[in-house]
DNA sequence: TGACTATTTCGCATTTATGCGAAACGTTGC
DNA sequence: GCAACGTTTCGCATAAATGCGAAATAGTCA
């Protein structure tokens, strides 16, 4: 009555998908890709913590395929590889709002 | 320059739903009620964990506002709060396939 | 080459999450 | 009231995540 490997393996992937956004730090740095690539610079300038952690907090996102790296002479550009989780933290908003479910929209 | 407060907060509320999710066992029940109310006893038998690790894993959902719960006599049953939860797996699946952008259908 | 900049990895201490069994809680029916 | 059932909470041990500073790596320019 076992689930198949397959199975197991494919949620294991999606779960570290929300696990990886599952964390303050994270989620403010996908907001800010959200609105166009950056530096890792620019990115702990935003988001208040130590090279170290932003950038194994950008290894996390990417090794979970929400991040792309770009590396371009000495710095590293990151970009958003998933867009469909702009349009879900969206549709979480709109819920937490209250709004009824039929007029959110979750997918631009 | 730092964020303002609500900001932070609203920030904050989204990471919990994200880390909510992100627990293979959790994904798996939030799986199985994306097809409709369960309760408890028929999720126990369906992760495979014991009374008190299933209790608590719906409770953090419950928490994060994915779930809500409906006590009926002995019984508690659970409910998909966030039906965008569906949507978005299923857009993480297109993309993990490799489906390009344009085709995928993050909502219903 | 050698200095300089941007980024990642390493080692460590602290915190947090996880799972289990036992116990507690609340509801139902006798 | 009391026993039975479904569910949650508690206490504990183990595992994992987090953040920091120091060190290592890689690319650029003089």
């Amino acid at each position: 009555m076992s689930e198949s490997a397959a199975s197991i393996k494919s949620r294991k992937q999606r779960a570290a998908v929300f696990k990886a956004l599952g964390h303050p730090a994270r989620l403010r740095i996908v907001e800010e890709l959200a609105a166009g690539e950056r530096c890792v610079c620019e990115l702990v300038d935003m988001v208040g913590l130590g090279w170290s952690a932003v950038s194994r907090h950008l290894a996390v996102l990417k090794a979970a395929g929400v991040l792309e790296d770009d590396k371009r002479g000495v710095q590293v550009f990151y970009q958003l590889a998933l867009p469909c989780v702009k349009s879900f933290t969206d549709c979480l908003d709109a819920a937490r709002k209250g709004e009824p479910v039929e007029v959110r929209r979750c997918c631009a």
